[in-house]
DNA sequence: TCTTGACCTTCCAGTAACTGGAACCCCTAT
DNA sequence: ATAGGGGTTCCAGTTACTGGAAGGTCAAGA
């Protein structure tokens, strides 16, 4: 199957794919005149890949996942560490954004939003520490 | 002021600071020797743009606050529009993150963490669409 | 057969906001 | 004189792609 085909199926875009397979992610076959070939399993991995990224894993980590994946002999136990490291990545930028949020909507909340000059947020944003 | 006692006064990274200056958004004055030279105002452009930074404000939209800060005949109401618009984008961020937690603490909490390979993590990740 | 258009290929550059490091200059104290 | 702790510039790397240029391939229609 062909990159665009694979690309329908996958829901990923065409120069994705080919950049997962420029970092070693997938490997498929070539066909005669140069044109990358796909086999299930390179389309079983980069539907693997997807779903893992829209979850938030990092490159690394889907590589890891992949690996995991692949190994019949692993153990659930280093799956769920890793879904559990990544959780706490998520866990963290959570609570940073909801600290960002809470400060910027008190201070739009405060700001008048007329055509006077004096505005809560930029005095905020320029108040000594 | 030397650019590593500004560090210390602002917070920023000596790096950092040197890279505002790269893109534009400060200009100090430079010594006889070729030093930056921090003037006060310097320093509280400084300061300002850090804390913008801390709201999740991106370089573009510091440009814009740091603009209108600096023009008194500004009108609170392109602030609260600048970030409003920066909310909305946090709010989006803070949704696709939820969605995201939601699914991976769950898959997290059916899978056993044991040395068995069976595992719903990887399960849902090769499930098929 | 020629052409046209839609494929495919590789390679290079750019994105956001820094960060690390190399190579080198300057200043002060011993 | 030298050692250290500043400072300077410039280049490369980070994440995960994305856009674009230049060019090869293939199938269909005139």
């Amino acid at each position: 199957m062909n990159i665009s085909d694979v690309a329908k199926r996958t829901g990923l875009p065409v120069k994705t794919i080919r950049y997962y397979e420029d970092i070693g992610l997938i490997a498929p076959a070539r066909s005669g005149n140069g044109y990358r070939s796909f086999s299930d399993s390179d389309i079983h991995k980069l539907a693997f890949l997807g779903r893992a990224r829209s979850l938030g894993f990092g490159i690394d980590a889907c590589r890891g996942l992949l690996r995991l994946y692949n190994d019949k002999s692993r153990a659930s136990a280093d799956v769920k560490k890793l879904a559990q490291e990544h959780l706490a990545e998520i866990d963290q930028k959570l609570s940073e954004l909801h600290q960002m949020r809470d400060t910027l909507s008190h201070l739009i909340e405060t700001c008048a939003g007329n055509d006077r000059p004096d505005c809560p947020i930029l005095a905020d944003l320029a108040s000594e520490c």
